[in-house]
Parts: structure tokens; sequence; C-alpha cells
RNA sequence: AGGGGUAUGGCCAAGUCGGUAAGGCACAAGAUUUUGAUUCUUGCAUGCGUAGGUUCGAGUCCUGCUACCCCUGCCA
């Protein structure tokens, strides 16, 4: 994958100080990405999977790909096959390094079979509500258990049983035994083993007690040769924990993993949390996991954005600690950069407007040559039809226009792009006084591509054959919110914009037709469009709004 | 008896040993243009949360404030 010069950032300068410093052996460097198979991926998830994958490919290192699936009761098979198609397509390659935490689901075990032996965890018996009383609060230390204590051997039995499955669901748990007292929540005796009676996606009926997060992550990174594990900034009070786990367990006390952490990517006018865009699949408010609508990678692919566009915009938009909320115009602009050049350039009347050109013969069709794209010739020219009834688009016309509008009025002559200049002469409007067709004269001096220098127009706008264009379904978007301030899960579902889609019919003209599901076009001044995969039929097709495109055109002074 | 973090233009973000504020997005103006697109050119922080201090010199070092984010799941 070509890219740009590695960007610097406080991750690549920590790296380059372990590097400096001989930490690690011949200089190897391994990464991770290690989502929780309970969601799809969204672009947050893009920003943290290339990061790993980069930093990798920086240090001529070794990148994994392993599933956190640590906790059955939200997990499924199908986000695990839905998570590697989309790092897949991203560009992400992670060669025979695909793993499971839960295959190390013995070795954990193990492991907190020796913490039991050094006296550092116990088993007890607290329910979860006494637990947490006990914890105490931020501001209060907590209090030890009364379970804390336990003999080894009872511990040792307890666990056991525990993993035999001969205790009830959350009767008990395992416990690292740290310091009730630490400033740090996180330290005070957490919770390592919990007992789960629900079948898992993949050891099935295999296990009774699941190791929580903070227990197995550091174990599985550690297992694998993870030098760096990068994660968000949440898991900032989890690292000393981490560490703890590590240097408790004799297997890891050479090169252990280091844990780093960076801000999550925050993006205007959108929704990024997992369990909100959960909600609006499991509410059908939008169309599934892929819809265009969402920042979902699935989703962003129906709409027609190139994985390139997101590497290129995860790459601009850094990594560092700070919070921060990233304008989605950013993201905008790298798949209208990409797609400048790989998009063929096409008309397509959205809002059309019947113009007649009244001195053209009638019955006459002549196809007049465009290039697909004049940005790179190599891609070739295609024909499109031309006579006497077109469409135009209806925003290209005004009765009363104002000062510096180049588009069509009364009297005014504009060039149909790829055919001839046209002067309107007379507008028709129905009894409601809505315009409804123009009548317009051409003149054939001025066809394209003749040469004609007599004298110029301001204006060029995109137009359709009225016969012989088709009927195409065009969806529009907006954004799906406006901004995300005090956004909670009971206010959140008003929050969303209810004209974040919009359908409408569209007139293309005959190249549009052998549109293949996800082609992009530039429809021409209309923006950029991507035939959807789901809803597109032989007979009529359906395009995507990507994006428009940028205009500097203000209709006041 | 709280702890852990972060503050550089409208939005991101570089700023190695202190040497006189990169880049991108957005925006504005102009040129080119058969897309009011693209492209090109120009502009956009005497300033780095704030108040002091050290220094010939501070975004970088020291001290004190302030604001915001995270932490009291048998979630990750």
């Amino acid at each position: 994958m070509e890219h740009t010069e590695n960007k610097t950032n406080f991750i690549t300068n920590a790296i380059n100080h372990d590097i400096a410093d001989k930490v690690y052996k011949n200089d190897r460097i391994h990464t991770r990405f290690p989502p929780e198979p309970n969601g799809y991926l969204h672009i947050g998830h893009a920003k943290a999977a290339l990061l790993n994958y980069r930093i990798a490919q920086q240090y001529n290192g070794k990148f994994n790909l392993r599933f956190d699936d640590t906790n059955p009761i939200k997990e499924d098979m199908e986000y695990v096959d839905s998570i590697k198609k989309d790092l897949s397509w991203l560009g992400i390659d992670w060669e025979d390094r695909l793993f499971f935490a839960s295959s190390y689901f013995e070795k954990m075990a193990n492991y907190a079979v020796e913490l039991i032996k050094k006296g550092l965890a116990f088993v007890d018996d607290l329910t979860a509500d006494e637990m947490r009383e006990y914890r105490g609060n931020l501001n209060e230390p907590g209090k030890e258990s009364p379970y804390r204590n336990r003999s080894i051997e009872e511990n040792l039995n307890l666990f056991e049983q525990m993993k035999a499955g001969k205790l009830p669901e959350g009767s008990r748990v395992l416990r690292a035994k740290i310091d009730m007292a630490s400033p740090n929540m996180n330290m005070r005796d957490p919770a390592i083993y919990r007992i789960l009676h629900t079948t898992h996606h993949s050891t099935k009926d295999e296990w009774f007690i699941f190791p929580m997060y903070d227990y197995a992550h550091p174990i599985e990174d550690a297992i694998e040769g993870i030098t760096h594990s990068l994660c968000t900034l949440e898991f900032e009070d989890h690292r000393p924990f981490y560490e703890w786990v590590l240097s408790n367990l004799n297997d890891f006390q050479n090169e252990p993993p280091r844990q780093i952490e960076f801000a999550m990517l925050n993006l205007t006018k959108t929704i990024l949390g997992k369990r909100f865009i959960k909600q609006l699949v499991d509410e059908k408010i939008v169309d599934g996991w892929d819809d265009p609508r969402l920042v979902t990678i699935s989703g962003l692919r129906r709409r027609g954005y190139t994985p390139e566009s997101i590497q290129n915009f995860c790459e601009a938009i850094g990594i560092a600690k700070n919070n921060s909320t990233v304008d989605i115009a950013m993201l905008e602009h790298f798949i209208r950069d990409d797609l400048k050049f790989k998009a063929p350039r096409l008309m397509t009347v959205l809002d059309p407007l019947k113009v007649t050109i009244t001195n053209y013969p009638e019955g006459q069709v002549e196809w007049v040559e465009l290039p697909l794209n004049q940005e790179d010739p190599e891609i070739g020219n295609y024909c499109t039809p031309f006579s006497r009834e077109i469409y135009v688009e209806r925003s290209d016309f005004l009765e009363l226009p104002p000062k510096k509008f180049y588009r069509l009025f009364s009297g005014n002559e504009v060039r149909l792009r790829g055919a001839y200049f046209v002067v309107c002469n007379e507008v028709i409007k129905d009894a409601a006084g809505k315009v409804i067709e123009l009548k317009c004269t051409y003149d054939p001096a001025t066809r394209s591509g003749s040469g004609f220098a007599e004298r110029k127009v301001k204006g060029t706008i995109h137009w359709v054959d009225a016969n012989l264009s088709k009927k195409v379904e065009i969806h529009l978007y907006d954004n799906l919110i406006d901004d995300d301030e005090g956004l909670t899960k009971d206010n959140f579902l008003e929050r969303i914009n209810p004209n974040s889609l919009k359908i409408i019919e569209g007139y293309a003209e005959p190249e549009v037709m052998k549109a293949k599901p996800l082609e992009k076009f530039q429809f021409i001044r209309n923006g950029f469009f991507s035939a959807d995969p789901k809803y597109s039929t032989l007979e009529v097709p359906v395009f995507n709004q990507i994006v428009s495109l940028k205009s500097s055109w203000k209709p006041e002074k």
C-alpha cells in the first residue's frame, strides 16, 4: 500500500524511545487490533485499526487481528465475519495472525490458579450489590471483603468448582487481591473471573467462567508477543492493573507489552457511539448496519466511500491524547479528493424541467461525444443523445435572476454541456403559475468541439435527452444529527434528523444505466453518487449520494 | 482521601537538546475553467488555557491557578 511519509505522533515518539533504549529484542514491533465482536465496525474503529496496522508496517513489525471475545452475552459470529470483511476492505492485512481471546481461556484459567497460589487472588461470595457497597466511592476507601482471607486451598477448590460449572451463575467471583483503599478504583480488588452459564459463540458450552477484560487483555497481548498495546483514553486508569497482572505472572517477565492510550475519534453531525448505532439498527430507524447514513464501515462502503479516502482521512486527523471532534467536512474532503480522478463524470437531472428547442428538427437525434472525465483523458469518451426535447435542472432557470446568475432566464444564452448554446425565449406555465416548460432556440454554429469562438457564454449547464434518458432513483442524504451536545439514551431518537434521507426520481443519460453495484460517478454539478447494491434493479437503478460538490455560488448581492 | 488525563488559529494537529509557531480541513480574495467543480495564487496565531518565575532567549523548564474529559460493571 503506497502512502505518504509517516507522520510523527506521541506514539511513534514513544516507540522510537523504546527502540533507542533497546527495550525489545531486534527492535521488533508488534501491534494488534482487538475488537469485541459485539457490533459492526465504524470509522472510529478504522482509525484505531489503521493506526495499529500502519505502525507495524512503518517499523517492519507485525500486526495481529484478535477478537476480544470474553463476554458471550453480547457477542456473535455475525460480528466476527463483518469485522473481518470490513478490515480487509480497508486494506488491513493480518496475514496468518487471526486470533481469538477465547482460545487462550485454558491458559488464562491456569494463570488465575498461579495468582491464587501466590495469594494474589481469592474467590468472593459477595453479591454484585454488596461488592459495590464494599468498593467505597471516589472520596472514601473501600472495605475488604470478609472472604478476602480464605486459605489458598479453599480458593483453589472454589475456583475449580466455578470452572466446573458447579456453582450458580453470579454466585461467586474471582478477585485480584490488591488494595481496597487505592485511589484508583480499578485497583480495589477488581473481579477477574465471573460465572456465566451462557453458550459462547466459539467455545460453545466448554466454559462456565469467563475472564474480565482487565485481566484477559494483558495476558492476550503478552501471549502474542505484542510490544505496544494501543487503546483509548478511558483505559488510562486501567494501566496499573494491566501492569500488575503481567508483573505477577512468571511467564511474562521478558519484554512485557506496554499499553499506550490515545483519544478516540469524534465527528461532528453524526452518531459514533456503538450503543447508539446499535439502537438505530435494532429499532429500525435506519436500514441496517450498512445504512448509508451511518458512519459504520459497511455504511460508508454502501454510501460509496472508498478505502483510500478513509485511509487518507485517518492519516490526516492524526493521533493525540486530546479529546477532539473532527469536522465531518474533513471526511467529505477526502472522498471528493479520491473520487475526482476515479469517478466518470456523467449527466443526471435530479429535478427536471422540460426544454423544447424550437428550431431543432423534430424527430432528429444526434449523439454528442463527451469525455468520461476530462481530468483523465486516458479513460476515454462516451456519447449521449441530443434532440429537440431535453430536461434541465429546475434550479438552472429563474424568472427573476439575481445579479451574476449565469444560468437560464428569459433572453439569456447558456451552453448545454457537450452540445450547443441555447437561448431562452419563452416560459410556459400551468394554471397554478408553475413553470412547466421552456422554449429555447439553439445556434447550430456553437456545437461543442467545433471551435466556435464568436461569442462567449457565462454559464454551462447539464441536461439529458427527454426521450432517451432513463428514470433513476436517487437517495439524497443529510446529516444524521446536528450536534451531539447533551445527547443521552433517552433524548437521542428525537434528535435524529427526520430529513436525513430524501428519495427522489431523476433522469439519467443512457451511459448511467451501465452502472454496476457500488460503481461511483460524478453526476456533473450534482455531486458524487454510487450505485446502491441493495435496491438497484435492472429497470431502475438506485444511486446513493456520496457527497455533494463544493459550491461557491452565493445567490445574494 | 480522591485518582488519572488534556489545554497550540473556526476544526484537527506538528513542534527532538529551550533559539524566535509545520501541514491539512474550513473560510476569504483573485486567476484559469464547456461542472459557480477541479486546478493555481494569495490571505488567515506578535501568538501556544491563565498568572508569575528562571533565561540573552520559553509553546518547550519551574511555581500557582483555571477549564474540560475519564474512573465507583460480575461490560469492553
